[in-house]
DNA sequence: ACCTGAACACCGTTCAAGT
DNA sequence: ACCTGAACACCGTTCAAGT
C-alpha cells in the first residue's frame, strides 16, 4: 500500500497554514515537508488552489465528524464554538470562507452539510420557542451571517477592543438570542 | 511641483486591485501602470503591504468624505451602503477589514473615524425609538457584524443563493432591525 | 529627493525523463 | 501510477549608481 503522499502533502499544508497563513503554503515547502520533491503536489492536485480546496474540504468535514447532534439546546454552543474556531485558526477559517475561483465539489459538499445542520438546530430552537417563527433558513442566515461577522472582524482586530461598549464576539451573539428569544415568546 | 507619483501608484494600484484582486496587485505592474520603474514604489513606501495600507486608508477616507451626516433616518441606508460597497468593491472590502501585519497610522484612524459616525447614527436611532437602549457602541457593534458578515458570506457565494429561504445580505440587515424595532418600543 | 538597472532568493507551473 | 530535475516566466526586495 502507499504511504499516502497525498495525505502528508495535505498534512503539511495544514501545519504550514496554521503557523504562517495562506501565504506561507507554498508547494515547494509542502513538498519539502512531505519528504517530495517540489512539484509532486502536481501528480495529487491540478493546482495550488485544487489543494487548498482539498484541505479546506478536509477540515470541514473533520469538525462535521466531531459536531453533536442538532438540538435546541445546542444553538448557543454551535455559535460559540463557531467563534473560538474562527479565533483559534484564522488562517483557515478565512480560507475556508474566502472566495473561491476553482470549485471543489468536496468543498461545496462539506459546507452544504454544515449549514443543513445548523438549519436543523435552529428549526429545533423555534419548537422549543427559543427563537421567533418564520422560514427556519433565512433565520439561519441571519444567525451564521452574525457569528461570522463578529468572528471575522475580531480576528482581524476591527473589533472595538478597548474601553466600555467593548463586546466579545461571543458577547454580541449572546445580546443577538437575547434580542431574538422575547419575540419568540411575544408571538 | 511634482506630477504626484505616489498618487498615480496608487491609483495604478486601486486599478489592479479592482480589476483583479489583491493578487493582481504586483509591484512592478504597479510601477508599470504608473510609468516608472519596477522598484520606485520603495521610494514612497516601505514595502508593498505599505503601499495597500496607504490605499486602504485613501479609499476609507474618499468615502468618508461623501459620507451624510448621521441621523436617524439614515440608520438602514448606511447599512446598505455599507453592503453594496463591499459588494461592488470586495477586493477592496476585503483588504480593508483584512489583517494587517503593518498598522499604518492613517488606517487605522480612518477606520475608527468610520466607527464613530456608525455609532452616532445608532444613537440617534435610539433616540428616536428605532433602536432598544443600552450601550450604544455595543448595539452598534452587532448592527456592524451582522452587515459585515452578510456581506461577507454574499461576496464569496456562501450564502444560500436558491430557493426558499434565499436572503439578500440586504434582507437579513432589514431583519435584524425589524426584530430590534419592537424591542425598542416595547422598553 | 527621486529614479534606474542589475542582482538575489524565491514563487507556480510545465515538460521531458525515469521507475 | 507516481516521482524527479531542469527550465520558464514571474515575484518582493536590496543595492550600487545616476541626476
Amino acid at each position: 500500500m502507499a504511504p499516502g503522499t497525498r495525505e502528508a502533502l495535505l498534512d503539511a499544508a495544514a501545519r504550514l497554514l496554521d503557523a504562517g497563513g495562506v501565504e506561507a503554503v507554498t508547494l515547494r515547502e509542502v513538498g519539502r515537508q512531505a519528504g517530495v520533491s517540489h512539484n509532486a503536489p502536481y501528480k495529487h492536485f491540478p493546482s495550488k488552489e485544487a489543494l487548498l480546496a482539498a484541505l479546506a474540504a478536509r477540515e470541514l468535514e473533520r469538525r462535521a465528524d466531531h459536531a453533536e447532534p442538532a438540538s435546541a439546546e445546542r444553538l448557543r454552543d454551535t455559535l460559540h464554538g463557531y467563534i473560538r474556531w474562527a479565533l483559534d485558526s484564522p488562517a483557515l477559517f478565512r480560507l475556508i470562507f474566502g472566495p473561491w475561483t476553482v470549485d471543489s465539489p468536496e468543498l461545496h459538499h462539506a459546507a452544504t452539510a454544515a449549514q443543513a445542520r445548523f438549519v436543523d438546530t435552529v428549526l429545533a430552537a423555534q419548537q422549543a420557542d427559543l427563537l421567533p417563527a418564520g422560514d427556519p433558513v433565512r433565520l439561519a442566515s441571519l444567525l451564521r451571517s452574525l457569528a461570522h461577522g463578529a468572528a471575522d472582524l475580531a480576528s482581524a482586530g476591527h473589533l472595538a477592543a478597548n474601553g466600555k461598549g467593548h463586546a466579545d464576539p461571543e458577547d454580541l451573539v449572546d445580546d443577538l438570542l437575547a434580542y431574538l428569544h422575547p419575540a419568540a415568546k411575544a408571538r
